[in-house]
RNA sequence: CGGGACGUGGCGCAGCCUGGUAGCGCAUCUGCUUUGGGAGCAGAGGGCCGCCGGUUCGAAUCCGGCCGUCCCGACCA
C-alpha cells in the first residue's frame, strides 16, 4: 500500500471540470500521456509525510488529474440539499434507485467518518472484524426474522438452492459468532463492531444517501454476562456516540426512541438537527428529556370531576360531518370535547382506539401496547363492516371490537361520539356508563403543550435525521440463538447484548444538510475532503502559477490535504467550485497580490478573507486549519 | 404496495395536444481573444426520442403493454 505512484495516475483520472465519467474507453492512453506528464509536473517528493494529514493519497491532489465532474445545473431528480450538492459537488453518481458509486472525493469523505469511528469505537474498548455481506438463511430462521423481517431482506438462492440474504444488520451473525467462541464470564465484556455494505430493500430508497438501499454503516454488538454490566457496555456506547458526532462538528441530540425491528428493551437515537429531517423530536427546555415524537411518553390528564349528564347519549343528524373539525364546529363544541374513534386492523384482531378530538393517535404506541406484529388504520371497507357505517361516524357506543382509550378520553366527562350510523352523532356520552374501554393508556402524540414527563417542564419540537441509534437488546437474541456463558457460579447465563449502528454516508449527508450555503457544501474540516483549495487565478500567468504550486507543495509537506485547482480556467468557475466542493480553507493566487508578494486566505464558511506575504502564506493556511480542526474537538 | 408525474445528445429542457427534415441552453473538442465570482467570437462532434408491439403511406408525436426514475403515504442507519 505504500509506493502507489502507478495508482496515483489511474485512479485520478482526468482532466477538465463536467468530466463525464462515462469514457472508460478513453482510459488508456490517457494514462500513457500522465506517466509521462507526471514526471516533470508531479515531481516526487521522497519525504511525504504521514503526519497529520489524512489519509488515501498523498501528495498534492491536482484537479486536472482528478476526477472531480461538478455540474451547474442541478439534476431533476434529487429533491433534497444534501442529495443535490452531493451530485453537483461531483462525491456521488447514481447507479440505480438507492444505490450509487461514491466518486474519489465523496470516497475521502467517506473514508474520514469512517476513521472517526474506528478511532472512538477503539478508545471505547471495541474491537473491529468483517462479517459477510452475504448471510445463510439459517441464521436468520433460528432469531425468526426470517419469517418477521419482511420485504426489506433481499433474498435468493445460490446454485444449489440454499437460501441467502444480504445483510440489513448483524445480531444473526454475531451472535452465532460469539456462541460458538465464548465460554466463560471472563471473556466478557466484549464488544465487536465493523464497518460494512449493508442492503435494505426499502419500499421507497430517497434522499440520495439519506435511504439508500446499499448504504455503509458502522455497527457494534455488545456481550455481557448480566444487565448491570450491559448498561454499562451502552453507556460506554453512548458517550462514544457523542464523541464521534461533536468530532464531526454536528448540532445533534440523543432523543428516546422506539427499538422497531431490532427489539429490545430500549433506545436512543441520535439525530442531527435539521429541518429537511424525516423524524420528529422532542426535547425538554429545562431538563435532558428528548424523544421522537413516535416513542414521547404523555402524561395522564387528571379525569374530569363528575358533572356528566343524567340519561342516556341523545342522538342527531350530523348530515356530510365526517371530520374533527367539520363535526365541533357544527356543534359548537370544542374539538377535545369529541371522543375519536379509530379503528385498527392488527396482527392482534381489530381494535377500535378512542383519543380525545384534540389528540392524535400514536400508531406505534398502540402496536407496542398491543404487543402486535402490525397495526394499520383499517381500510374504509372494513370499517363498514366493524361498524356499519362509513368512516366518519365511529363511535364506541355498541362497538363489538376490542376497545383501548387514550388517558385523554378519561378526561372527557361526557362528549360526542360517532354514532355507528351514516349522517350521525352522539351527544352527552359519558366514558365508563355508556361504554367501557378494555383499557386506558397512553396511545396518543405529544403536542407543544404537553408538559415534560420527567420534570413538567416546557417541550420544544424539532426536526433531526437519524444518523445513529443505540440498542439496548436484552437476551432477544442471545436467547433464540442460545448464546450463554458459565458465571463464576458454573452456571449457565444468557448473554446481555447491545447493538449499536450509525449510518456513515447518511451521516456525511447530514452534514451537508446542516451545513451548507446557497454556494454550496461548508464542510466541517474533520470530514472535508480536502482541507485547503489552492487556487491560481491564471495558470497561463508563470508567476501566479509558481507560487501557487510552492504554496500547495510547502502546505502538503506539512501534512496539510491540498486541492490545487490547476486548471487553465477563468477564476470565476474556480471560486464557485471551491465553494461548490466546500474545501474549508481557500487560498488564492492573483497577478496583482503575487507581483507585489501577496497571497489571499479566505475561511469558506465565513468568507472572511486574508491578504498575507507569500513567504507566511502556508504557515498561516495551516494555522486556520489547526484552528478548525481544533473546533471539532470531542 | 397504493396515489401522482416523468423518460428526447453528458446535464437541464422544448417539440407531442393538431403525425411529415429532431431543436435550444449548458457541457465537450479546435482556433483566436479574455483572466478576481460559472467569458466572447468562429467552427466541430455527439441523439436506438426508455423498450416491445399496434394504428398509419409515414410515429418522438396517437393507442396498448412492459421497464426505469422521481415525488406523496406505511419502514429504518
Amino acid at each position: 500500500m505504500r509506493r502507489q505512484r502507478s495508482r496515483r495516475g489511474k485512479g485520478s483520472g482526468r482532466g477538465g471540470r463536467g468530466r463525464q465519467g462515462r469514457g472508460a474507453d478513453l482510459r488508456e492512453g490517457r494514462d500513457r500521456e500522465q506517466g509521462e506528464g507526471e514526471g516533470h509536473r508531479g515531481r516526487d517528493r521522497p519525504d511525504r509525510g504521514t503526519s497529520g494529514a489524512g489519509k488515501g493519497e498523498k501528495g498534492v491532489i491536482r484537479y486536472t488529474r482528478y476526477l472531480m465532474p461538478t455540474t451547474k445545473e442541478t439534476p431533476s431528480d434529487a429533491e433534497v440539499v444534501s442529495h443535490r450538492l452531493m451530485l453537483r459537488a461531483g462525491l456521488i453518481r447514481k447507479v440505480a434507485s438507492g444505490i450509487y458509486t461514491y466518486m474519489p472525493s465523496g470516497l475521502r469523505v467517506l473514508r474520514k467518518v469512517e476513521r472517526i469511528l474506528r478511532e472512538e469505537m477503539d478508545r471505547a474498548g471495541a474491537m473491529e472484524v468483517l462479517m459477510p455481506s452475504v448471510v445463510p438463511s439459517e441464521l436468520w430462521k433460528e432469531s425468526g426474522r426470517w419469517d418477521a423481517y419482511g420485504k426489506e431482506l433481499l433474498r435468493f438462492k445460490d446454485r444449489a438452492e440454499r437460501e441467502f440474504c444480504l445483510g440489513p444488520t448483524h445480531e444473526e451473525v454475531i451472535t452465532d459468532l460469539v456462541r460458538r467462541e465464548i465460554r466463560s464470564y471472563r471473556q466478557l465484556p466484549l464488544n465487536l463492531y465493523q464497518i460494512q455494505d449493508k442492503f435494505r430493500d426499502e419500499i421507497r430508497p430517497r434522499f440520495g444517501l439519506m435511504r439508500g438501499r446499499e448504504f455503509f454503516m458502522k455497527d457494534a454488538y455488545s456481550f455481557d454476562a448480566d444487565e448491570a454490566a450491559a448498561a454499562e457496555s451502552y453507556r460506554k456506547m453512548y458517550e462514544a456516540y457523542r464523541r464521534i458526532f461533536r468530532r464531526m462538528g454536528l448540532d445533534f441530540r440523543a432523543v428516546e426512541a422506539d427499538t422497531g425491528s431490532i427489539g429490545g428493551s430500549s433506545s436512543h437515537e441520535f439525530m442531527v438537527i435539521a429541518d429537511s429531517g424525516e423524524d420528529a423530536i422532542v426535547s425538554c427546555a429545562s431538563c435532558a428529556y428528548g424523544a421522537n415524537v413516535e416513542k414521547a411518553e404523555c402524561m395522564p390528564s387528571e379525569p374530569a370531576g363528575f358533572a356528566a349528564k343524567e340519561g342516556a347519549p341523545r342522538k342527531i343528524s350530523t348530515p356530510g360531518k365526517r371530520t374533527i373539525e367539520e363535526v365541533a364546529s357544527f356543534l359548537e363544541i370544542e374539538p377535545g370535547m369529541l371522543i375519536k374513534t379509530l379503528l385498527f386492523e392488527t396482527s392482534c384482531g381489530d381494535v377500535a382506539v378512542l383519543v380525545s378530538g384534540a389528540h392524535e393517535v400514536n400508531e406505534i404506541k398502540v402496536k407496542n401496547f398491543l404487543g402486535a406484529d402490525w397495526v394499520r388504520l383499517a381500510a374504509e371497507e372494513r370499517v363498514r363492516e366493524i361498524t356499519g357505517a362509513p368512516s366518519g361516524y365511529a363511535g364506541p357506543v355498541g362497538l363489538a371490537v376490542r376497545i383501548l382509550a387514550d388517558h385523554s378520553v378519561r378526561a372527557i366527562a361526557s362528549g360526542a361520539t360517532g354514532a355507528n350510523e351514516k349522517d350521525a352523532h352522539l351527544l352527552d356520552v359519558v366514558p365508563g356508563r355508556d361504554f367501557s374501554p378494555d383499557g386506558y393508556a397512553d396511545l396518543r402524540m405529544v403536542t407543544e403543550r404537553d408538559p415534560c414527563p420527567r420534570c413538567g417542564g416546557g417541550l420544544r419540537f424539532s426536526r433531526g435525521i437519524e444518523v445513529g441509534h443505540v440498542f439496548r437488546l436484552g437476551t432477544k437474541y442471545s436467547e433464540a440463538m442460545r448464546a450463554v456463558c458459565l458465571d463464576p457460579d458454573g452456571k449457565e447465563r444468557t448473554l446481555v447484548m447491545g447493538c449499536y449502528g450509525i449510518g456513515v454516508g447518511r451521516t456525511a449527508a447530514a452534514a451537508i444538510e446542516q451545513n451548507h450555503d446557497e454556494d454550496g457544501i461548508v464542510w466541517p474540516i474533520s470530514i472535508a475532503p480536502f482541507e485547503v483549495a489552492v487556487i491560481p487565478v491564471n495558470m497561463k500567468h508563470a508567476e501566479v502559477a509558481a507560487a501557487a504550486e510552492r504554496v500547495a507543495q510547502a502546505l502538503d509537506a506539512k501534512g496539510v490535504e491540498v486541492f490545487y485547482d490547476d486548471r487553465e480556467e477563468r477564476p470565476g468557475i474556480k471560486f464557485k467550485d471551491a465553494d461548490l466542493t466546500g474545501v474549508p480553507v481557500r487560498v488564492t493566487l492573483g497577478e496583482k497580490n503575487v507581483a507585489a508578494g501577496f497571497g489571499e486566505i479566505r475561511d469558506r464558511k465565513t468568507g472572511e478573507t486574508r491578504r498575507i506575504e507569500l513567504p507566511l502564506l502556508a504557515e498561516e493556511a495551516l494555522a486556520m486549519v489547526e484552528k478548525k480542526k481544533a473546533e471539532c474537538a470531542p
